[in-house]
DNA sequence: TGTACATACCTTGAATGATCAGGTATAGTG
DNA sequence: CACTATACCTGATCATTCAAGGTATGTACA
């Protein structure tokens, strides 16, 4: 039974694999590692997570991809088209956002 | 047809919720109006968001609810239970985790 | 008197999206 | 030859937020 819905993700991976993917065209499966690297071992997204992601973004037109052999296995690159980065300019706004809200709402009254 | 899992607030209206209720007894229609407020209006959530979460983290043994008769209206007044706060501790933490891997993430090479 | 608004509670239905668990296949290492 | 890493993929689950509705009382105002 797969823990659905865990708290605070939702937005998380796809704003990750956008933000990514604007420094640099990656693979679904070097996305996987960089997100452990980048967030500091904090968020660890699965493949299956990444690949559902990938495709949607795709669709959706925010990426392009790109099948490239290297050493005869095929990886596919993906790239952020214009509209994938309002979508990123759109989710980042909404982290600062809620980010911002949730930590003020927290900080009210003394934190730990 | 409304807008389900908008990006990022899964876990934050039950956040929130147990966050004003460790801090004092509150009513539901009370705690609408006061998430916009310590939020700086950045998250505003309807009661048909809060009243659901109020009744499942009362099953769940984290609130108990107490009826009040007020002005001739009726009040539930809700309070955190032990169980509560550990609920609220985790999910604090879990907000921690991944706020701080998401911000570790977009502070990578240089933000905008 | 009526009419609007704020207070105060509630439920239903829908859509969404992350996750686990599985599957395929090749390359390299011991 | 077995094992691990690489690299892609899909299906099923299910928890959760949200809009849109509903009920009822008190208060203000014309």
């Amino acid at each position: 039974m797969g823990k659905t819905n865990p708290p605070f993700m939702t937005g998380v991976p796809e704003l990750l694999v956008l933000r990514l993917l604007s420094q640099r065209e990656m693979y679904g499966y070097e996305l996987v590692k960089s997100v452990r690297v980048v967030t500091g071992e904090a968020i660890s997204l699965g493949e299956g997570v990444i690949y559902p992601v990938l495709h949607g973004l795709e669709k959706a037109g925010a990426l392009t991809a790109k099948r490239k052999p290297v050493n005869g296995r095929t990886r596919v690159y993906y790239e952020v088209t214009p509209l994938g980065r309002e979508r990123l300019d759109r989710l980042n706004s909404d982290w600062d956002r809620i980010s911002a809200g949730v930590d003020s709402a927290l900080g009210e009254a003394g934190r730990v």
